[in-house]
This record gives structure tokens, sequence and C-alpha cells, in this order.
DNA sequence: GATTATTGGATAGCTTCACTATCTAAATTA
DNA sequence: TAATTTAGATAGTGAAGCTATCCAATAATC
């Protein structure tokens, strides 16, 4: 197919894909002469993913990375999540002291070399955020947090397919993307419902 | 305390505590002569509140409700915490069909009237995207995601502080925007202790 | 009291990001 | 042959979040 079904199949403006032939994140389609090529519809599946990411919140950089670990994924499991946690967390200054991470590190299981250093230092900066904020998490609500992440994540590791090694990259690589806005928006779903539980006071 | 001490005290340039003011973020300081005025401890908190939500990744404009909330609190703690995930909660086009999104109000306790109609946008949009780009989250895991966002949230509404409003608002509106970066670090955290935990094969 | 530094306020500029528009020559289609 | 479409290059746009520059008036210092 050509570029102007190609944008109207996936509902997405000529110009943008353009650009983001442009920027890498779409291959080149099969060249049929100097100003000509086809698209197919694995180039309509990857434009579905792209919008998917970029309006989960990914930056095109991220996207750019998502993909290139789509395309190449390593073999180990550890190192995939490794890459699709390091496109999609938000860039790091670093140089924070870990010790409070590694504490929480610990009340999840935490197993020496279990987890890369920059996750490490992606908590200390939620946490030093908090802190400069003044604002600091009862430990029961802590405790809380570390429960709800800890099903969160058996269940999903628990859940990568291993039929296929295609289908577990996908699997990791875009749900660990795609799934931190439905994340929060349920969390501030399940808010409202426990504030009516324990506040009833409303009309 | 004047204006260079102010950005020194709270480590933010002077030319962004002018822009902060002409932005409404931080109310003015108290008017000495036609071109002095003075600050004071309630600039500097205030400072470091704008640049925790800032970085925790709060648009300036969602700051300024943020604030605005804390400021003109409402008295019923569901419209607070409504306030607070206005605030927070990516715009939304509407006229997405919210039947999924409410099914999954259900698992969580709906009772009619319990949530903000928004509320369950966010989470119908979070899952539209998700199906546009053709991931679909495993029946187990989407259990799981209700199941920890409930645990979270109970959690976080029965650590409401109930001594002073205050205290209450505060720990709403900021807890609300604050912790969503924790969470998701803590996630991905929790993820990869899971994936050593599950695929063991890494050296 | 004279001089130097600082301030509030206004306005304009910068950088990044994600697009969007325009142009050209070649190629396809009618 | 004439009209349309395309790839590729280059440039422009608009929002967001600062950052820089001026100015006249005030404060601080000598």
């Amino acid at each position: 197919m050509r570029m102007a079904e190609l944008s109207a199949e996936a509902g997405v403006p000529v110009p943008t894909i353009k650009y983001y032939l442009r920027e890498g994140l779409l291959p080149q389609g099969v060249r049929t002469s100097a100003t000509q090529a086809r698209y197919g519809d694995s180039h309509i599946r990857r434009l579905r993913v792209i919008r998917a990411l970029v309006d989960a919140g990914v930056s095109v950089a991220g996207v750019r990375k998502v993909l290139a670990t789509l395309d190449e994924p390593p073999h180990e499991v550890a190192d995939l999540l490794g890459a699709a946690h390091a496109a999609v967390a938000p860039r790091g200054d670093d140089g924070i002291p870990l010790a409070d991470a590694r504490l929480l590190a610990e009340r999840l299981g935490f197993r020496p070399g279990a987890c890369e250093p920059e996750r490490l230092a992606d908590v200390a900066r939620a946490l030093d955020s908090l802190n400069r904020a003044g604002f600091e998490i009862p430990p029961d609500v802590m405790t809380a947090y570390l429960e709800g992440v800890r099903t969160i994540a058996r269940a999903e590791i628990a859940g990568v397919p291993v039929d296929t090694p295609e289908e577990a990259v996908r699997y990791v690589v875009l749900g660990t993307a795609l799934a931190e806005p439905l994340l929060l928006a349920l969390r501030r779903m399940a808010e409202q419902f426990a504030a009516v539980e324990r506040f009833p006071s409303d009309t």
C-alpha cells in the first residue's frame, strides 16, 4: 500500500508518518523506484503501537528505544525488562543517596543484584521529591504500596507468555509502558471508592 | 526576607520565582514600597511544593489547580480528592465508551455515584490506548491490578489525618500527586524482583 | 548625602518537543 | 500528454517552562 492509504488506514496524517520515518520510529517501506515506496500491514501495526505509546506519555525518544527493544530483544527476560524500563523511566541526574530506596527494596524481597541500579535510583528520586516537598508517607501506607506493587508485579511477570519469544517480548515491553496510565487511573478510581467508604458524609 | 534570600533559601533562581509569581503559583510578598516586597517562610515552603510537583511531572497549570485546592479546600473529602485528581489526571477529550471501565469499577466495589465520571473516563482512555495498540491485559493480571490498587487506595484513605483539616487537605492533595512517580518506580523495581524469581537464568 | 546594588514589573527571548507545511523533481495514473 | 502522487529535504508552528534584559524606584553602604 502507498503512503496515502497507510495514513487513512492507521488514522495518522501523512506528514506525521513522514516525521516518524525520519525519526526512525517507522521502518522505511520497500522502494519501488527513486521516489516511490510500498508499505505493509506491519507498518499499520507499528503505527498503532507508536500512537499508543505516545499517548501513554512516552516521548518520541522513548518510543524509539521501546521499538528498538522489540526489534532486537535481549535473550534474558531480566534484560528485556531493563530495556523497557530504561525507555520509560524518567531521565535521571544521578548522585542521589540510595539508602532509603535500598531499604524499600529489601522489604520487597531484595536479592543482591536482582535489580538494576537505575531502578533503585528512580525510587530514590521519587522519595527525594516527596522529602523536598516536606511530605511524608505514613508507614502503613508505604507498607500498602509495597504490598500492592508486589501483587501487581508478581501477576505481571507470571503472565509473561512463554510459548513464543516474540509474544513474550511484546508483552513485557508494551505492558511495561502502556499499563502505567491504566494503573494510575485505577488508583484514582479506587481512592474515590475508598473515600466514600470511609467518609460517607456526602450527599 | 527579600527575593535574593528566598531564591537562595529555596534553591530556585530569581527569574523562575518571578515567573511563578506571574503565573500565580506563588502569592505576592508583602509590599513595603512601590518597588519592594518581603517574603516569608510560607513562600519557601510553597516553592518547595511547587518544585516537587513540577518534577513529579505535574504541569504548571496543574500545579496552579493543586495549590488553589490547598488554599481553598472543599469540605468533603470526596470533593477534595476530586479536585486533586482533576489537577493531575491527563486532559480528556471525552466521548469514550465507558462500558469496560464501568465493569472494572464494579469489580472494585462500585457504588453508584461513588466516583466522578471523569475518573471513569481516565480508565476508559487508558483501556482504549491499550486496545488500539492491540495489547490485551490477561484476566489474571487485571485482577491483580484491581487487588493492588484497592490495597493501595484503602491504606491511603485510611491514612488521611483527621486531627486538623489543614493536614488532611495537604495529605490528600499532595499525596495524590506526589506518590504517582513513587508508585511507578516501585512497580518497576518489583517487576525486576519478580522476573528474577521466575526466570533465575541470569548470570 | 552620594553612590552603588537590588528590586518589582514588564516584555521579549530561548530551548525542547512533537508535529505540520512547503517545495522540488521524479514517477505514476488517467 | 496532462494531472496527481510521492520521497526527501528544509523550514515553520505552537505550546510549555523557563531565562534574560530593561527600567525606574528604592535600599544599602560609604
